[in-house]
DNA sequence: TCCTACAATAGACATTGTCTAAGTCAAGAA
DNA sequence: TTCTTGACTTAGACAATGTCTATTGTAGGA
């Protein structure tokens, strides 16, 4: 955690209250297998600094991803969620009644299995997998 | 595109001027390879038929997606693109830069990349895959 | 301590999607 | 063919998520 205030300061980050505050509910206590949305993040830090505002949280989130602290996943095309676990590559099993997350580690590289034919002149960098199913509550109480 | 109409009348659709036009929009013609935004889809529809409703198009599109017809498909955390191309499996590789999108076949069966020791008691159905990169022009224009 | 460029705020605005109440019509029945 | 009816469509309100701007505040260096 003050490992990632340590990376934001040495990035030249202005330190404030608020994204003291984003990044500790991001990245705090244990938190490596979280993926929360906006507003969930929002009300967090609003738990410790009740005037925060939806535009900071926004802002601060956007920076964190562009500087690749965190990853924006999108597994249900509602709120994008923020992975603040973006330095180990993983990838997401999700389950399609309930919603939840897991984290997930595929056997070899994913971007392998695309053909040089079949990448069309582009140049491919990252590979995003999305896994979905039934949890094991959701798959017993079907 | 009739083949699609036949099964949609088979399953008992009551076949309506607006279900017409919004499955041609999205079937019509060679568009295999489409993958159109709701307010698309709307648009392209309305060239034909001026006064359908939007809440008609996501009505429609929503029962083309239970019934297996059309895939949706989430590449930008933004409007949701509907893929009339659902009876080939495939995966998309999208460019970063200007959002085009490719239908791509990777090799193998991508679920099989996840060791039962990764699938946390789940019963894991489907699997979702985008590459992205930039695409030829974009490369080229960076 | 003071300055100032950078950051936070409130709230308007935009985009995407959902819902409801009222009117319309496709398709089977007579 | 005409009638009937429940499925369908419509306009527009509403909701959820995200973006932008004008104003105010402040972190950190001089
Ligand atoms: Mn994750
Ligand atoms: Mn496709
Ligand atoms: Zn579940
Ligand atoms: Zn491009």
């Amino acid at each position: 955690m003050s490992d990632l205030l340590e990376r934001l300061r040495g990035r030249g980050w202005r330190m404030t209250a608020q994204r003291r505050v984003v990044a500790e509910v991001l990245d705090g206590d244990g938190a490596a297998h979280v993926h929360l949305t906006a507003d969930e993040v929002h009300a967090r830090a609003a738990g410790r600094l009740p005037e925060i505002s939806r535009a900071t949280v926004y802002n601060t989130l956007g920076e964190l991803v562009s500087l690749g602290e965190v990853i924006e996943v999108a597994t249900d095309g509602r709120a994008k969620r923020y992975d603040p676990n973006a330095h180990q590559p993983h990838q997401h099993l999700v389950c399609s009644r309930c919603g939840v997350i897991r984290d997930v580690h595929p056997a070899g590289d994913p971007l392998a299995a695309l053909p040089a034919t079949e990448r069309f002149g582009f140049t491919v960098s990252d590979v995003e997998v999305t896994y979905r199913g039934l949890c094991p509550d959701c798959a017993t109480a079907a």
